[in-house]
DNA sequence: TAAAAAATTTAGACTTATCTAAAATATGAA
DNA sequence: TTCATATTTTAGATAAGTCTAAATTTTTTA
């Protein structure tokens, strides 16, 4: 079996690893909030188990068998954020710490028995996919609401920036997953977005907001 | 907030502190499956963080500090087994090393949501009581099978021995927790039990069984 | 294309938790 | 009460994961 940080090590090249093919050691050190020493140390580790590509100066990519532990520790965490929300009434923007250390529960029959007792989630509180018990998931063209035109319309199906702060404010004005939207205007000025809420509440928020807020069309 | 280790001696102290009143370097060493030096080691960690009251050569109490902390963990184990079981249908001898690892997942207000979620139990499946929020609990007046005499009668509600083969034993005899059982017989030659299970059922256990079933009169 | 700058790795140190072997202390049997 | 034995502690080592500082390699820029 595989330490702690060894699994939070190939969770984080996995993620950076969706928005570039290879990932380097400055990356994974900025996204884990250590010194790239330390990400070396544990590139050589890691790359001894098979688990990661690496050569020296040349950043990593996950082996198949890396990416199999980092899918499925994935889906441990969505699938704990579905419990705390759905079964413990917790709000979007307070699970993602409890499940950081859920997901290492080790008990593969665990996770599976808790996705049968769900009934199977096909998203977590944030839109984001989980895995089924063979890794599998589809990802959903999104594409973020600053880039749509006035009067397209979508439905919020997930965010970038999944701090707290930022799901609260999103939670206060009903930007919620599921949610449809059309756009009404659009400022030149500062590229800020007027839009309608499914039919009724009309809303403006700042371009950052609509930089991070996903959308289906 | 204190490492796993640390938790785990601390739980370790506790249950071992129930049987007597100071606990001894060498139990704590046994029941951890580690070393006396690793044990003594700890010990001046913890006298440091004032959870235990140490002096070299002469055992170690829980400090109310470190007490309060090992109910609060002993809590989550017993939460945690009752959830497997009674949520995710787990049998009673497949829950323990799950709640080893998950007793330490830190949110308190995780661990009472998740008592609310199932209704506050008194009682994880082997019949353990679960502290409440507070860390109160019952521990009722419990008797060893072995200790009844014939005619007398009385409710299974604890064992003595967690392992899987034991419990597993147990529930295919039936003599599960909640089950009134009255003794028809003890054979003298080796201390065996002849036993009535509720109304119906007539099984026969060995002297080893009948000490490691507890009775609640 | 050769410095300069940035990125990465290495060297050496620290912390936590563990171990073995040796020393110190306590206990209990004669 | 003394000495043999059991218990506990200390000393010194190891492994995982981290750090700082220095060295190396790559990339950029002039
Ligand atoms: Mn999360
Ligand atoms: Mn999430
Ligand atoms: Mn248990
Ligand atoms: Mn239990």
């Amino acid at each position: 079996m595989n330490t702690l940080a060894e699994e939070n090590y190939l969770k984080c090249i996995y993620h950076l690893g969706m928005n570039a093919a290879i990932v380097s050691t400055n990356q994974i050190a900025a996204s884990l909030n250590t010194k790239a020493s330390s990400v070396t140390d544990m590139l050589k580790k890691l790359a001894d188990k098979a688990l990661i590509n690496y050569t020296r100066y040349q950043g990593v990519t996950l082996t198949p068998a890396g990416e199999k532990i980092a899918i499925g520790i994935i889906r441990k965490h969505r699938l704990w954020e579905y419990f705390l929300v759905e079964k413990l009434n917790f709000k979007w923007d307070q699970v993602h710490d409890m499940a950081e250390e859920m997901e290492h529960i080790s008990s593969q029959e665990l996770v599976d028995r808790l996705d049968e007792f769900m009934g199977f989630p096909k998203h977590d509180p944030h839109g984001d996919p989980i895995p089924d018990c063979n890794g599998r998931f589809k990802t959903p063209e999104l594409i973020p609401l600053s880039t749509l035109v006035v009067n397209q319309c979508g439905v919020i199906s997930g965010v970038r920036d999944h701090t707290s702060p930022f799901l609260q404010y999103l939670e206060k004005q009903q930007l919620t997953i599921g949610k449809k939207i059309t756009i009404t205007d659009i400022i030149e000025y500062d590229h800020s977005v007027a839009l309608k809420i499914e039919t009724d509440k009309e809303i403006h928020i700042s371009r950052e907001v609509a930089n991070n807020l996903l959308i289906a069309l």
